[in-house]
DNA sequence: AAGTCGGGGAC
DNA sequence: GTCCCAGACTT
């Protein structure tokens, strides 16, 4: 039976003790992660966040501590050379996203005294922080209420709150406003729905093979009730491809030049991909953002064939 | 609204 | 081989 009020979207479910139900689970079962401590920093909060953006957690654990004790403040990253922040990014993938995290450094260095802000706006237009990475810093970092969305939190409100095996591909107005109705008032107990719903969806209420057996919730979740029916958005996903793609051409050459001592000829890099001509292109489009740097060699017509190839300094 | 952007581990 | 992962940004 719905509860009083319940107008936005909550379901048949009674939200509230399903929140108390996921946050006690939350309590016993949380994974000690580092940006998780006592110790940590609303600095270090948002390096996770950035680097959590599309790369699993065991991947980024190890990461994340050598960067931090590298570059402890954004001061510190700031102040890096370029081509040593891509060379720490190392291989987590999406190295536009180290670009950004270093353009965000200086940002906050230059409008915020390099004080990470608690203002969600504030958040919102900095260099790589989106919708979700705003509400997860200022839910994680600083305890304050937001409505943080993530594949987590979207897939365990899928299945518990509309009986869904998985969210739609696209995140709708409706799907946003149900989210937030779960959300609760306070600050406090905001911050830890979050973290416990995504906890939740990481461990439990997982995409591919749910333990719905170590559900705290499972016998209120509409999903299980129906009989976990399949996903009704199946026709909609389309894999995506990976093998001769632009993405991996890119990283091949983000590979190489990681890894390289001194600027890399042309026909280095040329040895790393066989297509010449998508070579050519995706050269040109790490140049555009900012991710290598080619150098003609000296003369009056510069000769493709022998330029060389770098990280940014 | 749809495309683009890495990389690796689980299945 | 396919799918998934604490998304953001561009067009």
């Amino acid at each position: 039976m719905p509860v009083a009020g319940d107008v936005a979207g909550r379901g048949d479910v009674e939200a509230s003790g399903v929140r108390d139900d996921v946050v006690a689970w939350f309590d016993a079962h949380a994974r000690d992660l580092p940006w998780r401590a006592a110790d940590r920093t609303p600095w270090g909060v948002l390096v996770s966040e950035v680097m959590l953006q599309q790369t699993p957690v065991v991947r980024v654990e190890p990461a994340w501590r050598a960067w931090l004790d590298r570059w402890p403040t954004p001061a510190d990253l700031a102040a890096a050379p370029t081509g040593d922040v891509l060379r720490a990014w190392d291989r987590l993938g999406y190295p536009r996203r180290a670009l950004r995290l270093q353009e965000c450094a200086r940002a906050v260095v230059e409008r915020h005294g390099g004080v990470l802000p608690d203002d969600e706006d504030a958040l919102l237009a900095l260099p790589g922080v989106g919708p979700y990475t705003a509400a997860a810093v200022r839910a994680f970092a600083f305890g304050r209420r937001s409505v943080v969305l993530d594949t987590n939190v979207r897939r365990v409100l899928a299945r518990v709150a509309a009986g869904e095996a998985l969210p739609a591909p696209a995140l709708t107005v409706a799907e946003t406003a149900r989210a937030a109705a779960w959300v609760p008032d306070d600050d406090a107990s905001a911050a830890r729905w979050a973290a416990a719903s995504m906890e939740l969806g990481a461990l439990v209420c997982t995409a591919r093979s749910p333990r719905c057996d170590a559900c705290p919730v499972a016998d209120r979740c509409r999903w299980l009730a129906a009989g976990r029916p399949a996903d009704a958005h199946a026709h909609r996903r389309r894999a995506q491809a990976w093998a001769g793609t632009d993405r991996q051409a890119r990283g091949r050459v983000m590979a190489l030049l990681r890894e390289a001592l001194a600027p890399v000829p042309h026909a280095a890099v040329a040895a790393v991909w066989p297509d010449v001509a998508q070579l050519a292109r995706c050269l040109d489009a790490l140049v555009v953002d900012g991710l290598v740097v080619r150098e003609d060699a000296a003369g009056d017509a510069p000769d493709p064939d022998a330029a060389t190839y770098r990280l940014p300094h």
